[in-house]
Order: C-alpha cells, then structure tokens, then sequence
DNA sequence: ATACGCTCCGTACTACGATACGGAGTCAAG
DNA sequence: CTTGACTCCGTATCGTAGTACGGAGCGTAT
C-alpha cells in the first residue's frame, strides 16, 4: 500500500499542497484518519484529486464536482446526466459568446490594419461612435 | 447640457449605481469635479460605461480596458491591435477548450445514457477508471 | 420647513478558486 | 541530538467583478 505524503500526493496530481487542504476544507476530499501526527494518503486520493481537475476542465464548478462525488457513491445516474446535459447547454451558451466576441474582434481589427484616417474603428466600436 | 445623477447615469448605461462608483474607484471613470455637493454626469460619461460594457462582452478584463480607455486618448494604434490580437488568441485558446470539453461531455451522455450496466461512464472518465 | 429620496463616502461582504504565512509539532539523516 | 525538511492548522491574502450597508449631507416637492 503506497502511503503518501501530502507533499506527494500533490505533486503526483499535479495540484499544490495547499490546493489539496483547501479542497479537503471545502469537502471535496476526505481528511484521513491520521495514525500518528502526519496524515497519509493512497492511490485513491491521487484518483479523486485527478477527477476534481478533470471534471473542472470540463467546467464543472467546485460546488458540482461535490456533487458529482457524492453521486459516484449512490450511483444515480439520471442526476449526473442532468448536471452533465445542463453543463452541455453552458458551454454552447459559452461557446457563442466567444464566437460572437470572436468575429467582432477580428473584422474589427482587419478594418482598423487597413484603414488609415481616423480614430481607430476598435475604440470607435466600443465607445459607439459612428464608426466612419 | 443633459446633466445627470449618478443614478440616471447608471440606469441609462444599464448598469448599477455601485458598479459606476466601483469603476471610478478603480480608474476607469473620473469622478467629475462638482459644483456643490453632487456630482453631474453627462453624455460622454454614458458613452464611456457603454465603452466598458461592451469591451467586457468581448472578453477584455477591467485592467486591458483600463489601458484601452487610456489609448483612446493617445491613438496609438499598434497597441490597440496588439491587444486585440492578444485577445483574439485567448478567445480561440478559450474555445478549444470549451469545444473539446464538449465533445468529451456529449459522447460520455451519449454512452451513459445507452449503457446499462456497471459504473456511469461520466463518473469512470473523470475518475480515470476503466472505461469498460 | 420638514419629510423623503437621492448622493457621497468609506468600509465590508459576496462568490470562486486558490495561495501565502506563521507557529508548533514531527520525522529521518548525519 | 540537533538540524533541516516537511506537516498540521488556522487565518489572512490574492484577483476579478462587483454588491451591500450605514451614516451624514443635500435637494426638491408638498
């Protein structure tokens, strides 16, 4: 049985120490009964701390990644599909923010490298003044 | 001279009374010099939290704002382009990730919707089980 | 002229996800 | 048996973008 330092369980996840402790203070992570003074951790914690940092490259907030934990134990499957489609549907609501703030920017920055006299079209379309 | 209150400002800008006292805070508003104890607003001061708005819809930070705001005065182009451009890889770095998030969520909902048996696909992913 | 609402100003608090700090205790090597 | 690295724990601070609160002053309508 691998005993791990919290030291070592970080750096193996690829967290800091101190991210794990605030995670442990927010719930997502178990203290470990400590046998002596320094607590020990196995490959169990290196896996919740390695979902914990998948799941947030998926989006997924702090507060529901604890849920998604407490649902890897109970097994529901329909309130994981639920908080997964309503994620989806984030990330589409994302995703054409970014294309729309996308296209504006870069017509805009095409119009003010070619064009030459008066203010800058970037500025101008921000301000909302005519822009020609 | 349309002179305005704080509040007529704000609520023109479509903004809140705070939000407006926390911009001029952070610099990105003068606080008008007043004549007598309230402060006067006017179409330009409307304008500028128009300016604001609309930098933050497309992803611009208060501080690169802040700096905007400052090159609409000096009209030095090339830093406005750069920043644009800076901003244009950010937004395209944002939605590779938001894209691949969300191919890796619709075809985990997919499995998990048709699946039947052992642990939800989802919860396997993110904890870095076998998938099978 | 007084009541009511708005303004001014500083300070504090929210949410989110960490990150830093300081003191006390512990553990292993030299 | 001391040194140095690490741990534990609480509390504080960071950055981003606000929102809230409370007291004092001002301005206008009745």
């Amino acid at each position: 049985m691998p005993s791990l330092t919290i030291a070592r369980l970080a750096t193996t996840a690829g967290v800091g120490v101190e991210t794990v402790r605030f995670y442990q203070r927010k719930g997502l992570m178990a203290v470990p009964a400590s046998s002596g003074a320094v607590r020990h951790y196995d490959e169990t914690d290196v896996q919740r701390l390695r979902f914990i940092r998948a799941a947030q490259r998926a989006g997924f907030s702090l507060k529901e990644i604890a849920e998604l934990l407490a649902l890897d134990a109970s097994d529901d499957r329909a309130r994981v599909q639920a908080l997964t489609r309503t994620r989806l549907a984030a990330l589409d609501a994302e995703m054409a923010e970014l294309a729309a703030a996308k296209a504006m920017l870069a017509g805009l920055l095409a119009e003010c490298t070619s064009g030459k006299a008066g203010p800058c079209p970037i500025i101008a379309t921000f301000t909302g003044k005519a822009c020609h």
